[in-house]
RNA sequence: GGUCCGUUCGUCUAUCGGUUAGGACACAAGAUUUUCAUUCUUGAAAGACGAGUUCGACUCUCGUACGGACUACCA
């Protein structure tokens, strides 16, 4: 069967969108482009509890953020709109009243209250309540009530479900195009509650399958944590006579902790310090999380690094960008196992990226920064100042550390570097220095260099020594570029009053 | 507890029966260097365990152990 591929991400509005589900979307995105199908954002909002307010507009900034474009769904529309379940409800309920009608789901009239009270019996006996084949028939069912009684129920506002009538003793035979052939005997399942009558809405279940169908969706690539209910899926379908068009099944290795076990949760990300969230987020309650993006991560290298947590190409390669990773995509290459996320190599990514950035893309994340600091540049200038420490930087958060000498005069010298500098000779020398630089027409970095190079030589000085006396007059720490770069940037003027000003500070002698 | 999934260096992974088991992050040492970095070179580091199939197994099968997910009127 050839049909066009249509692929959805159907994240659920309860929060922030999880890095996780960043990796979902993104394998999904890519699935879809390389294969010139469609990508289809749905939101799966049929749980009026756990609904969070902005959580959708959330996760809508985050994909746009990372490159990852909808084809359709939430926000842009579509031939299958709307794309949000809350606003589909109504659909729902038709499908549900088929499954009944054809013998493979029943009205259940059982309180949430009853069944606590089951699950409670049961685990106190040292079993386990399953809502199944055993005891559906014990329990106020439609399956037992006559149909007036159950007419009579629904007429009198008792709430019900629909649940599915799970069939006994029968395998099911699944495949998945990562992990391969699976099968499952249906007495081990329970009965799935497929419809609330409570909030008139379906679960996950019904949603799903229906709005996969409806969507005509070929493909759903989901998390490990689905895989448990494929069973029940695939049984949907053949329910409702879908199997010919059934969707082909992927589910995805978790995202594991950093060290210790279980999967990757907010707490690891505020006890190591990492995000775990691709944006900031403040929740309706006022709690904060990181996010990758205000952490100082270009989109570009957080996508990199997501992208092969999980999958690889089977060559080296590592730094890929959006297109080539479409290009190289592909599920066979998705591995079985969980992977343990890695912040160490996320930053190392982010390195690699920032190494690599044009002055002007350097600029782009400069501006902000210079401006919040009270510097007006062009941008050439920003570039410039980025472009000259770019490989030193890992975040673009290291970049106003990294650069803040070229734009504001040192209004204090670091003590270690003070103490080892200077002494002895080295005020004079610096005295002596700064009329040669004076005397400098072309302050060009190479003319500069050259002829300071010469004077040091004939006056026998050793390099170090005048390099670091003029890094600790300049910059006011052991840090920074070469010593002619700044000179060059800053300009002579700017290089003579920062000489002056440590003589008038320091005094002209040695402080030892 | 039950069901399902998984298991190669500390971590992410390559290997699709025959390799000195390769790469990357992190780590260590060295080189370069006017500071701090970058960069480069080198090093240490792995097939969970036990059976079987086979001339030959990391690779296939089974078992054990360990890990994970699921087990809601949540997704």
């Amino acid at each position: 069967m050839n049909r066009e591929v249509r692929v959805r991400f159907a994240p659920s509005p309860t929060g922030p969108l999880h890095i996780g589900g960043v990796r979902t979307a993104l394998y999904n995105y890519l699935f879809a482009r390389r294969h010139g199908g469609k990508m289809i954002l749905r939101i799966e909002d049929t749980d009026s509890q756990r609904f969070v307010p902005g959580a959708e507009e959330y996760i809508i900034e985050s994909l746009k953020w990372c490159g990852i474009e909808i084809d359709e769904g939430v926000g842009v529309g579509g031939p299958h709109a709307p794309y949000r379940q809350s606003e589909r409800r109504e659909i729902y309920l038709k499908y549900a009243k088929q499954l009944i009608d054809a013998g493979w789901a029943y009205y259940a009239f059982d309180t949430p209250e009853e069944l606590d009270k089951l699950r409670n019996e049961a685990e106190s006996a040292g079993k386990t309540f399953a809502y199944n084949y055993e005891v559906r028939e014990k329990l106020p069912t439609s399956l037992v009530l006559t149909k007036e009684e159950v007419e009579e129920r629904i007429a009198r506002g008792d709430q019900w479900v629909v649940r599915f009538k799970m069939p006994e003793n029968e395998v099911v035979k699944m495949d998945d195009l990562i992990r391969g052939h699976v099968e499952v005997n249906t007495s081990t399942l329970d009965d799935k509650v497929l419809y609330k009558s409570a909030d008139a809405l379906p679960t996950y279940h019904l949603a799903n399958i229906v709005d996969d169908h409806l969507m005509e969706v070929s493909h759903v690539i989901r998390g490990e944590e689905w895989l448990p209910s494929l069973p029940l899926h695939y049984l949907l379908y053949r329910a409702f006579g879908w199997t010919d068009t059934q969707p082909e099944f992927a589910h995805l290795p978790l995202l594991l902790k950093p060290t210790g076990s279980g999967k990757l949760s907010k707490r690891d990300g505020d006890k190591m310090g990492f995000p775990v969230f691709p944006l900031f987020w403040t929740s309706p309650t006022g709690e904060t999380s990181r996010g990758y993006r205000e952490d100082g991560y270009l989109a570009e290298a957080f996508i990199n690094m997501l992208s092969l947590l999980g999958w690889n190409p089977g060559t080296e390669q590592e730094i890929f960008s959006m297109q080539e990773l479409i290009d190289a995509f592909s599920l066979e290459r998705v591995s079985k196992a969980g992977a343990r996320f890695q912040p160490d190599k996320a930053k190392w990514f982010n390195a690699q990226y920032m190494h690599n950035l044009s002055d002007e893309a350097l600029a782009v994340y400069m501006q902000p920064i210079l401006k919040a600091h009270g510097i007006e540049v062009s941008d050439a200038v920003a570039g410039k100042a980025a472009g000259i420490m770019k490989e030193r930087m890992t975040l673009t958060t290291d970049m106003w550390d990294l650069t803040s000498f070229f734009f504001v005069a040192p209004t204090e010298y670091e003590e270690k570097l003070a103490k080892k500098q200077w002494k002895g000779e080295n005020p004079a020398m610096l005295a002596e220095l700064r009329g040669v630089l004076e005397s400098i027409e072309d302050f060009s970095k190479e003319n500069t260099e050259n002829i300071v190079r010469a004077w040091i030589e004939t006056k026998g000085f050793s390099l170090g020594q005048v390099m670091n006396t003029l890094r600790l007059a300049l910059v006011g720490a052991g840090k920074g570029p070469g010593m002619f770069d700044v000179t060059e940037f800053i300009g002579k003027a700017e290089c003579l009053k920062r000489i002056d000003t440590i003589i008038a500070t320091l005094k002209g002698d040695s402080i030892n």
